[in-house]
DNA sequence: GCCAACGTTGGC
DNA sequence: GCCAACGTTGGC
């Protein structure tokens, strides 16, 4: 039952959902997750796994917050609402196509860390660090534990 | 706003 | 099952 902590990384546009969004609701259900790699990471988390909050596509991408995740995945409510832009015509009750987990605000980093200091760390980050990869557009990886470690001590 | 890289779709 | 076309992501 209890396994251990695990770490990870999501993104988000803060123009649609910023860590300023997360601080002020608390808790969020990470909806509108449209890729099968990164909800099939959503269905692996663990309730208490860390989550590196990273602002994308904007004019200072990194990373700004910390979040836990604060639910097992279950199904996206967006992909059966015909007015969502997450609306999915393919999937169905019996057989949801989509999940999601809440994310609950742990807190704001004191800077950002931003994506060009990241990039200075490719090398001990390791080869397999989705964000750092050329062309990998991954909305949600894991992180390992010395990952985590590494990206927080930047602050 | 541009565009490279990627994932998905659909015709065959 | 291949692959061209298309849509999206996200850094710059």
């Amino acid at each position: 039952m209890t396994a251990r902590k695990r770490y990870w990384l999501m993104k988000s546009e803060p123009d649609a959902f910023s860590i300023d969004d997360l601080e002020k609701v608390g808790v969020e259900p990470w909806n509108g997750v449209r890729n099968y790699q990164a909800r099939n990471f959503m269905r692996s988390m663990q309730v208490g796994d860390g989550v590196l909050f990273y602002h994308s596509n904007c004019k200072e991408p990194g990373v700004v917050g910390t979040a836990a995740v604060a639910s097992a995945a279950y199904p996206d409510e967006t992909q059966f609402n015909r007015k969502s832009d997450y609306y999915d015509p393919k999937s169905t009750r019996e057989e949801p196509r989509w999940s999601l987990v809440d994310v609950k605000f742990d807190r704001k980093l004191a800077r950002t860390i931003t994506l060009e200091e990241i990039k200075r760390h490719t090398d001990a980050l390791g080869e397999g660090f989705a964000l750092t990869q050329r062309g990998s557009r991954l909305s949600v990886m894991p992180v390992t534990a010395a990952q985590w470690k590494l990206l927080l001590s930047l602050e």
